[in-house]
RNA sequence: GGGCGGUUAGCUCAGAUGGUAGAGCACCUCGUUUACACCGAGGGGGCCGGGGGUUCGAAUCCCUCACCGCCCA
């Protein structure tokens, strides 16, 4: 074995050998099914720090219950992103200087899946390099045969329950994509704006209204001007009309709520085409809608003239000079406002009003609210219910159909007079438009697609084979444990919530894991425009996949968001190397693993049984921690039992063991650690794949290589099966203190770090007398000693002194003692032991503590007052000694 | 405006059911002890954001303020 090993070439080996035999795969039929759909990526994405975090947790979690046995299935896919695959496509049209609509509808979706079969595995083939231990041979895609399927039979069970409805309402409008877009697909951002106010004179009168907008150029579709019903300014106006300068339409005067007295003028002009709270108040006054942008945002022929054919923002100029200069402009004030920008085009979305299929999202609403309140599904952590809760419950008429080529294609016909017909095939549309119309009847297919999410809302079970009764659908959902991002509750969660509560009667995973998000080192969100982009694969090709992974999960806290810093990746990268050179000590002193249904081996000398006992100790909190999906305690767990328990400590141990000539003991010391090595690499495993399967083979003892198998279906170890032993435990402890004590004594007192030296204990009980004895050479070989001895008198003469316990132990090294140093030491040490017991005291002096604190806590605090007093007073007699 | 999260060692963060603070990294000192310098040994460092309350006792529970971040309007 190298001294450091290189993840490079271990990680392609095992992943391929994995993948080759089917270790991905369920496998155990009898056994209880865990399963884990994957959040699926963009088709067209590349992996991001994102992707990493939420794919190494499933692959934790994955792992860990594949180890236990059970009957593992991560479904993994991709998703065919709608917009953003289109417009890549459209892109690269663009570079032979053509465009979808010179294509052709057909011709541009051949070029669409052509680009997919090229380029759309790129996300696949990073996730493996992760290690991801999807099923692949299983991989669905949203626009698949199956899939495709699925959306149809929903859509139409959907129309015909009377949860999807075709109607013609505002909907949020990209006049670049030329599309509808959902309400979570628009970002709100703060831009500089004004606020103009202009004056509506109104009809048959000297008076005027002053309205103030922030899209003066929308006046052209004005039906009316609302005041507040309270507003005692306008009471006599209600009722009343005014002019609407430009135009010269008159428009009514209405009282409603929307206006607010405290804003600008307190009149409210109300275009209902294009402005969302226009819309409801249009609604309740019955007022007309005057839609004045064609579908690119130009002013069409509903506006004069003048107008017509300039875009929105030429508009807004010629108006509000217009205004000006007819005397209509009260003022412009510069203001903060809100302005909503497509998420994929980056341009300002107009509310527009065109006829779009939407889902009645309320109807479905309610069952996913009830099926978390029930506890159903459990959100981990827990707070982010509240976030669904609330999205659920105010949630809007969903807006499904897109006006894109690349999709779902909804299965409606339109006959004669726009008679709708919903079918899953064209032929059936047919024949029910034939029962109405007559055999001579045509039929026009919509052009539109659906939303992505539509798709994505039914992944968890038609990825298992719905709407087929497939065994795996049988088996696997609900599916256990769902991970994912905050930022896609709505989007996803909350949808897959309803889709599956409907259709399959329950819901789709028993528990939801919500990720932070991933932040530069400095805590910003990561961005292309920023350039503060971590790319995964380069930390991968560094550090290796381990580390990143490793990373990754100590630094995942309950969901919160994780700064990522190249230092803790590396650092990682070192506990991998760490590991890595203690099963290289292992072998080279003969320490193999176990062959299978070894057992745990029995361990007579008590660091034997020490360390068992802190295996069990390390496997049942490492369990309980990934139980409950506290992955950052579950690394830190291991981390500290393989460096600080097993490297620090045992193969410190165990040295002069091995190199002892008690065969029987080197055999058991041995059997031990290549036990407990085991064990490591088992429990390690599902957070670094790669290393371990690497070392569990190199570990393999002589003929039993096939045998073990791989560790990727091995066995996870159960805690309960590892003898505790409390003894063991409590004579260790006792001897790694004493260790630590002299080591700090030496080091405070500047004894040269080779100089073995004595040490001479007095006032030791029989208890600590037998550990003494048993445990004397490792004491002497980690404290550099020469000896230790007990004494029945300490003398202190040119002695460094220090207390364990009930204990003093003095180390006679005046020839190398620096008298200063020890006196400053000594100081240090009776102060620190003083303030202790002052504190105690003063604690145990209130008599309302010894009064209401609970007896053991009191009787605690008296015997570590005791202590503290003992251990002053012997190091004050050691300084006085020293003439301190 | 409403809701949520955060404020603990120089940095990043842990700290069930209240008993008097921990880790990793960084820092300082020493070290070629035959697994590992991607290492070992030792060490320094914290009025737990401010104020108030409950309690024998609060980083932990309650109230309040400040600042930072996110979501919804």
């Amino acid at each position: 074995m190298e001294k450091h090993y290189s993840p490079r070439a271990i990680e392609e080996k095992w992943y391929g050998r994995w993948e080759s035999e089917g270790a991905f795969q369920p496998q155990h039929p009898d056994a209880e099914p865990y399963c884990i759909v994957i959040p699926p990526p963009n088709v067209t994405g590349s992996l991001h720090m994102g992707h990493a975090l939420n794919s190494t947790l499933q692959d934790i979690l994955v792992r860990f219950e594949r180890l236990r046995g059970k009957d593992v299935l991560w479904q993994p896919g991709t998703d065919h992103a709608g917009i953003a695959t289109q417009m890549v496509v459209e892109r690269e049209l663009a570079k032979e200087g053509l465009t979808r609509q010179e294509l052709g509808r057909e011709e541009f979706l051949k070029r669409v899946w052509e680009w997919k079969e090229r380029s759309g595995g790129t996300i696949v083939r990073q996730l493996k390099r992760l290690g991801a231990s999807a099923d692949w041979s299983r991989s669905r895609f949203t626009m698949d045969e199956g899939l495709s399927r699925a959306v149809i039979r929903v859509f139409v069970t959907y129309y015909r329950e009377g949860l999807i409805y075709r109607d013609k309402r505002l909907v949020n409008w990209d006049p670049k994509l030329k599309t509808a877009i959902s309400d979570l697909e628009v970002v709100q951002r703060e831009v500089d704006g004004h606020f103009w106010h202009i004056r509506y004179p109104v009809e048959g009168s000297d008076e005027s209204l002053i309205v103030a907008t922030t899209r003066p150029e929308t006046m052209l579709g004005d039906t009316a001007v609302a005041v507040h019903p309270e507003d005692e300014r306008y009471r006599h106006l209600i009722g009343e009309r005014v002019r609407l300068p430009l135009v010269g339409r008159l428009i009514p005067i209405v009282a409603d709520e929307h206006a607010d007295p405290e804003q600008g003028s307190g009149a409210v002009k109300i275009t209902p085409a294009h402005d969302f709270n226009d819309f409801e108040v249009a609604r309740r006054h019955d007022l007309p809608m005057i839609s004045i942008f064609d579908e690119e945002a130009q002013i069409n022929d509903q506006a004069p003239e003048r107008y017509r054919g300039l875009d929105r923002f030429t508009a807004r100029k010629r108006i509000v000079a217009d205004l000006e200069e007819q005397g209509f402009l009260v003022k412009i004030e510069p203001k903060r406002i809100m302005m909503p920008y497509g998420d994929r085009s980056g341009v300002v979305v107009e509310p527009f009003l065109t006829d779009q299929w939407f889902v009645d999202a309320e109807k479905l609403a309610g069952p996913a609210i009830e099926a978390v309140r029930r506890g159903d599904t459990r959100f981990v952590p827990p707070r982010w219910a509240k976030t669904y809760f609330q999205w659920l419950e105010n949630i809007q008429p969903w807006c499904i159909s897109r006006q894109l080529w690349w999709g779902h294609r909804i299965p409606a016909w339109y006959g004669p007079d726009g008679a709708i017909f919903v079918a899953e095939t064209e032929e059936e549309a047919y024949a029910e438009a034939r029962e109405q119309f007559g055999p001579e009847v045509r039929l026009e297919r919509d052009p539109d697609v659906l939303d992505t999410w539509f798709s994505s809302a039914l992944w968890p079970f038609s990825t298992l084979g719905w709407p087929d009764e497939t065994p795996e659908l049988k088996r696997f959902y609900p599916t256990s444990t769902l991970v994912t991002g905050f930022d896609i509750i709505f989007f996803w969660v909350a949808r897959m919530m309803m889709a599956g509560l409907h259709f399959m009667k329950d819901v789709p995973f028993r528990q939801v894991y919500i990720t932070g998000l991933v932040r530069d080192a400095k805590g910003e969100k990561m961005s292309k425009s920023k350039g503060n982009v971590i790319d995964p694969l380069e930390f991968i090709e560094k550090y290796g996949a381990d580390a990143l992974r490793f990373t990754l999960a100590a630094l995942e806290t309950q969901g919160r968001d994780i700064k990522l810093s190249e230092s803790r990746v590396e650092g990682y990268r070192n506990f991998a190397t760490k590991l890595w050179n203690a099963a290289r000590f292992c072998r080279m002193n003969e320490i193999r693993g176990r062959a299978p249904d070894a057992g745990v081996p029995e361990a007579t000398l008590t660091v034997n049984r020490w360390i068992l006992s802190e295996t069990r100790r390390a496997t049942a909190e490492l369990t309980a921690a990934l139980e409950s999906f506290r992955f950052d305690v579950a690394a830190n767990t291991i981390y500290h039992f393989v460096w600080h328990t097993f490297c620090d400590w045992h193969l410190e141990f165990i040295k002069p063991l091995l190199a002892g000539e008690d065969e029987a003991a080197v055999a058991e010391t041995r059997a031990v650690a290549g036990f407990v090595l085991d064990t490591i690499l088992a429990m390690l495993h599902p957070f670094m794949p790669f290393i371990t399967e690497e070392l569990w083979h190199a570990m393999a003892p002589e003929g039993a290589e096939q045998a073990r198998g791989d560790l990727i279906v091995g066995r996870w170890p159960v805690a309960e099966s590892i003898p505790a032993d409390a003894a063991a435990e409590a004579e260790i402890d006792w001897t790694i203190r004493l260790i630590s004590e002299i080591r700090s004594a030496r080091t405070a007192v500047n004894v040269p770090a080779a100089a073995r030296i004595p040490a001479l204990v007095r006032g030791l009980e029989p208890e600590r007398r037998s550990w003494l004895a048993a445990e004397r050479t490792m004491i002497e070989r980690l404290a550099r000693l020469s000896e230790i001895r007990e004494v029945d008198a300490l003398s202190e003469h040119g002695a460094v002194m220090l207390a364990l316990d009930d204990a003093g132990i003095a180390l006679p090294v005046a020839e190398v003692i620096d008298i200063a140093e020890e006196r400053a030491r000594l100081a240090k040490a009776v102060e620190k032991a003083r303030q202790e017991a002052k504190a105690l005291e003063k604690r145990l002096s209130n008599p309302k503590f010894v009064e209401r604190a609970p007896a053991e806590v009191v009787e605690e605090t008296r015997a570590r007052l005791a202590e503290a007093r003992a251990l002053a007073d012997r190091l004050a007699a050691s300084l006085a000694r020293l003439g301190g």
